[in-house]
DNA sequence: CTGTTAGCGCATTCAA
DNA sequence: TTGAATGCGCTAACAG
């Protein structure tokens, strides 16, 4: 199947591939009537340009690279969209690969994106993540990486974040103003930097109450949920249990919700439960669940903001951004009657 | 910024930018030798292949464009990885475009996709599509097209569905047996195929059981949430009020839970309610929500698949596949106790 | 205003 | 086993 090419119009219209092009993309020099023609023809041929070809010659492609661990949650999904708004305005768009939470498919679709020539990237890496050469061969190759939400700070490239260590040290201070004393810690694993800062928000803020931190009730897992009913239960079979909880994320908040109710347990009053991100779903259980909720869609829109900037930049002027926005602390049934 | 090309290492090789070719390609004509030295100097230099190069060349890009109205909701980005993962078995990489249900931006996300040079499109379309010329030109083009969820009956071209029409008639067939009388639905736009099935299914089911067909109990709307809501509560406020509902997706009857809730009526007593999808969300909420559950996981590789077919076959030897596949009805707490 | 020429990076003939 | 030449579709000098 043969697409229809400058050349086939030019030769219809008897005149040079040149003027075609120039009709094409609105060049100034081209006579009225011509492009006329011209613009008729490729409309009846169903003429598209080919991108590939531009792209090969201009050594840009307009296009930016999305990298995800995952989509499935509504968090991700919401960051995408919020990045891609952004990108649009400026006529870039957008790939997107998730990687399943797997540091091979991580690496696999770097090289891709790199095949594909992308003039961006936008990224949130993998919970395997521990090693960054993927993402640095971006950078040595001077194409723009902004990491958000889970960002390596070991690298000098622009990152876009929430102040997860404020969120956590907030709601594990509401605990504490709530009456709680032994307050649990599910946190993530320490290979993700907002796990590392919540985990330092809850440490902070016990201390900062006189509170002290009990090792027994801090338990990092890989977020993967079917765990989370394992060490939910473990907590509470403790000689001296939790009276309160703070999760890493919503979604282990509300497994551990569902272990309070199927052990009898009264949720807030035998354990208050508090989760991070502010899922939908939060809100339409019973009880509400109490969670830090941060402002998903500006993550995406500042992280589109931030690679633009970037790929205006004069590369010998780049200084790397570091945009921490804000987190609220939404309080809901599952710490207040 | 240079990126490394096969010239490059030819240079530094003193061998021929061929040989490079060939020694990169894994082509059986290249001493051993040299193709060792390529491979490390490659390595060194962070060779990356330009993809975009090859594809100009072979007029092939590998990649596969998936267009959805959406991807908030849990549906769509498990039928793209669904998709995804079938595609990559083939090597195929995949670019995801959201319409964010308009239809202009649909329109031009297909133009974007063909300058882009996919080789195949896998496509929901918008509510607001009525006119599909935007697809109709892959066809023409000889780009595969496959529909899948909602579908363009229209086209001769292939669609993975799921059975709206048995899904639906054995929701209303479960409330008229669990004793309601007057069966409201709340249905999605004529614009979608599968809300037209849907539809039909519910009313064939209340033929089926000698019971009438009440155009006021029927309202067609945009699926726009703010909006169930009013409709739920005229549909309540009616001087002979229904005793059920079925709601075209799970988002719309959990609105409708949600003002039964708030005017006091006892789900599943006064109002019983029924969804469709199995969102997530409807097995956590109180009380659960019956819905007509679909393979979505499925529903992508069986699109990927076809796809797949489609694409390693001759263009005269086409002949469009309408796989169907079936629904579950899930029971719950909204219309049994 | 228009045509000619060159070249983006690569795979693939055809010769050697 | 290797090298030279060709062309994929397009834009951007350059020359008329």
């Amino acid at each position: 199947m043969h697409q229809t090419t400058i050349i086939d119009i030019a030769r219809q219209l008897g005149i040079s591939k040149s003027t075609v092009s120039r009709a094409l993309t609105a060049h100034p020099n081209v006579n009225a009537k011509t492009r006329q023609r011209v613009l008729e023809l490729a409309e009846k041929l169903d003429y598209q340009r080919n991108q590939l070809a531009i792209s090969l010659l201009t050594n840009q492609t307009h296009t930016i690279g999305i990298m995800v661990p995952e989509f499935i949650s509504f968090f991700f999904p919401k960051v995408i969209i919020g990045a891609q708004e952004e990108l649009a305005k400026s006529g870039y768009n957008v790939i997107i690969c998730h990687s399943n939470e797997s540091y091979e498919t991580e690496v696999a679709n770097a090289k891709a994106l790199l095949a594909s020539r992308v003039d961006g990237l936008i990224v949130s890496h993998t919970k395997e993540t521990r090693n960054f050469d993927h993402f640095m061969t971006f950078q040595r190759k001077g194409i723009p990486v902004v990491f958000f939400n889970r960002v390596c700070e070991a690298m000098n490239v622009s990152n876009v974040t929430v102040d997860d260590y404020n969120g956590a040290f907030q709601a594990v201070e509401h605990l504490i103003k709530t009456g709680r004393k032994r307050i649990a810690h599910l946190a993530g694993p320490d290979t993700l930097a907002n796990s590392r800062n919540r985990l330092n928000g809850y440490r902070d803020a016990l201390t900062a109450y006189g509170l002290p931190i009990d090792p027994e009730l801090v338990i990092a897992y890989d977020l993967n949920l079917d765990k989370a009913n394992i060490y939910v239960n473990h907590l509470l079979n403790l000689p001296n249990p939790p009276d309160a909880l703070f999760a890493m994320n919503d979604p282990t908040a509300l497994e551990a919700l569902s272990v309070a109710k199927h052990r009898g347990l009264s949720v807030p009053d035998d354990l208050a439960i508090v989760g991070f991100s502010d899922d939908p779903i939060s809100a339409l259980i019973e009880p509400g669940l109490t969670t830090v909720s941060q402002p998903v869609d500006e993550l995406g829109q500042q992280a589109g903001q931030v690679l633009l900037r970037q790929l205006s930049t004069k590369e010998d002027g780049f200084v790397p951004e570091r945009i921490v926005l804000p987190t609220n602390l939404i309080i809901r049934g599952s710490t207040v009657n």
